[in-house]
RNA sequence: GCCAGCUUAGCUCAGUCGGUAGAGCGACGCACUCGUAAUGCGUAGGUCAAGGGUUCGACUCCCUUAGCUGGCUCCA
């Protein structure tokens, strides 16, 4: 299993607690841990981080808390086989292979979870030491001789391909490396804590169950994993208990629903949401916030169509390359058309609309285009992982010489729109090729060209960035920037990437100024990635309160008493009137349940205005941080509310 | 797509051993006109996800399907 593979694939979840050595693993195994990492990185790693979470004893606990899961497993389950087990980021797994049942894989049932649970607190209290001890590969062979996925492990080893944690080895062992507790021996590298009870029955939590398949490859036989978490003590494992208790009240489908975003109907589809007014008030803020920034950088909007004919993804290589995650083709007239998974072809023939010469270029071509694409049933989420989703694309055409300043543009833009959003938690990726898969396409000189002209363009940027092989587009090398929220999760948000591929398959040409043909470069880019997945975070970001100028509603009067409904609606119109979005509170409900509602869909303001405001021409300023600020001057409030608004503050 | 769990009123959820359904919120109506997080009373609202089976009788047990949730795989 490769290290990336351990990790929650939507976000990666960090409760950081303040203790480095967590923060450090999952820096570092968020790249591949075989893949150069930048020197910049490094040093600001070993300056920041002492010690690395695979030496911690956090790692040595959540390994052992493994082997003593697996041994409570095999007591309660003796005919089970054994896969893998490590620690991982906030707890660890193993894997088993419980054998068949009416011709269906056995699996464990909520029951036999919590059985196992009590079963392996009872062996942690008994407090046996682990044992460390090697065998010789025949030896290991004939130990394990009823243990298929250790056989496996142990002739891999022996050929010097992978180890027990799937990473290659470039020696073939002649002997491995065995724990032991009581009469459980496993296959393992280790290290482990010296006695089972250093690891705290009442810091350890066994969470769920789910399959997984042997080594990931869903070619393997699918087995049962047990996910577990386990701390230095209790203490911790409540902070922990409760910071999932609080990214669950976060969940953006849960805002979502509650505060009228956005709705997903079965009619509909699956992964086709449908964007309530007031999500849709939020996404075209954001939207005009970057079209404005957009043409200040020299974009051209386009604006093209949601299909296009087969014969153009089989040029682009879209359709042979991911024909199976996009919905089939549509026959009309004997001619076929696509659902466009990719905006890129389209911006192509507008490129190749008319005859380009230098002069035209860079030509910075955006649209907010939707796509579509059919993702597996399983891997479909709220708004984050959809079937069809708008893109906040463009394509830059760009001669080879401005390749460098055209890429470091396009970080900078990346830039300030996270700043902007208030994400100064973020870092970059290089993703590259993997020259062992056959997934990628054009020459070998074309993926060498296209990530050294990112990599320069990045220093030259002073960006931090680590490599990642295998994380490429088909088409080219990429630089993603990936965010992480107030929760400590990683999102993968902006992308940039370089494409030397699609110019030449769609035979892209300008005029240079020495009157020849040329071959231009693409850039690929998206900073918010895509609209449902980016409003998606931001929820969770936020927990659903706003930011001023992005909240959908940012006003709610709250009359006192009905003879006030008129100035209410007044003051109401004056707000509109300077472009601000307020909700009139007139209904039947006292003051009390009005400020109590608007404070539940996180209103930024609530204007309560009774008899004084109204002698006044004043308003009642109190803000959803429960902050009553008393009596403002309406003209007073607008200047002070329409200063953030503009400024996009993220105060109130 | 694979593994597991879930699906009861618009929302959040009860529902015992198989005897055909309840609460709170919301909606609507009436009264109250109130000064910084829920005024009171009343009314309506359900093919218990869908289909099939077992049974005298199914929300409850079994099967199939769909959707959702958590994993796995995938992710331009």
């Amino acid at each position: 299993m490769e290290p990336r593979h351990a990790i929650a694939p939507m976000w990666v979840m960090a409760f950081l607690f303040g203790r480095s050595e967590i923060r450090d693993w999952r820096w570092a195994s968020i790249s591949n841990l075989q893949s150069p990492i930048s020197k910049i990185w490094r040093s600001i790693m070993s300056e920041t981080n002492p010690i690395p979470y695979a030496e911690s004893e956090l790692y040595r606990i959540r390994h052992s808390a493994a082997h003593v899961m697996a041994e409570a497993v095999l007591a309660l389950f003796p005919e089970a086989k054994i896969a893998i087990g490590p620690p991982i980021e906030d707890g660890f797994y193993y894997d088993f292979d419980l054998g068949q049942e009416n011709g269906k894989p056995r699996t464990f049932s909520e029951e036999n979870l919590a059985q196992i649970e009590e079963r392996m607190k009872e062996l942690l209290k008994q407090n046996a030491p682990f044992e460390h001890s090697s065998m010789s590969i025949r030896e290991a062979q004939a130990f394990f001789a009823d243990q298929p996925y250790k056989l496996e492990l142990i002739a891999d080893l022996a050929a010097g391909k992978l180890d027990e944690n799937g990473e290659a080895t470039a020696v073939p062992a002649s002997e491995v490396s065995i724990y032991k507790q009581r009469d459980f021996v496993d296959l393992c590298r280790g290290p482990h804590v010296k006695f089972t009870k250093q690891v705290k029955a009442n810091a350890v939590k066994l969470l769920r169950t789910g399959g997984a398949y042997w080594r990931g490859n869903e070619n393997n036989p699918q087995l049962q994993r047990i996910y577990g978490t386990a701390w230095h003590n209790k203490e911790e494992l409540d902070e922990y208990l409760r910071l999932l208790e609080e990214a669950k009240a976060r969940d953006h489908r849960r805002l979502g629903k509650q505060l009228g975003l956005f709705h997903i109907s079965q009619l509909v589809g699956s992964g086709l949401p449908l964007w309530l007014p007031k999500g849709a008030v939020l996404r075209e803020t954001l939207e005009n916030f970057l079209r404005q920034a957009q043409l200040e950088r020299g974009y051209l909007p386009v604006i093209t169509p949601h299909i296009g004919k087969l014969d153009l993804y089989i040029t682009s290589g879209h359709y042979p390359y991911y024909k199976a995650s996009q919905y089939t083709p549509i026959d009309v007239d004997e001619e076929k058309f696509m659902l466009k998974p990719m905006n890129c072809p389209h911006h192509i023939e507008i490129y190749r609309s008319e005859a380009r010469s230098y002069r035209d270029l860079p030509l910075r071509l955006a649209e907010f285009g939707t796509v579509y694409r059919y993702e597996q049933s399983g891997e479909l989420t709220g708004l984050t992982r959809v079937r069809g989703f708008t893109v906040d694309d463009s394509h830059l055409f760009v001669t080879p010489d401005q390749l460098e300043e055209e890429f470091i543009g396009v970080v900078d833009l990346i830039q300030f729109v996270f700043q902007t959003m208030g994400f100064h938690d973020f870092r970059a990726r290089l993703g590259t090729n993997d020259p062992s898969s056959d997934k990628y396409a054009g020459a070998p000189e074309m993926w060498a060209k296209g990530i050294n002209a990112i990599r320069q363009a990045a220093d030259k940027a002073g960006m931090n960035y680590t490599i990642e092989e295998g994380e490429a587009a088909f088409y080219g090398p990429k630089l993603d920037f990936i965010f992480r929220d107030v929760l400590k999760r990683e999102w993968q948000l902006g992308t940039v990437q370089v494409d030397f591929l699609l110019p030449e398959r769609f035979d892209l040409e300008y005029t240079g100024e020495d009157g020849q043909k040329h071959r231009p470069v693409m850039i690929h880019r998206a900073p918010f990635g895509s609209m449902e997945r980016f409003v998606g975070i931001l929820i969770e970001h936020f927990n659903g309160a706003f930011p001023l100028w992005l909240a959908p509603a940012q006003v709610m009067m709250v009359p006192i008493a009905d003879r006030h409904n008129e100035y209410a609606h007044a003051v109401s119109r004056q707000l509109r009137a300077v472009g601000m979005r307020v909700q009139v509170d007139d209904s039947s409900d006292r003051m009390n349940k009005k400020i109590r509602n608007a404070q539940l869909q996180k209103i930024p303001y609530m204007l309560v205005v009774g008899d004084k405001e109204m002698e006044n021409n004043a308003v009642a300023v109190r803000t959803r941080d429960e902050e009553d600020r008393g009596a403002l001057p309406v003209a007073e409030f607008i200047s002070h509310a329409t200063t953030l608004i503009t400024t996009k503050s993220m105060e109130l």
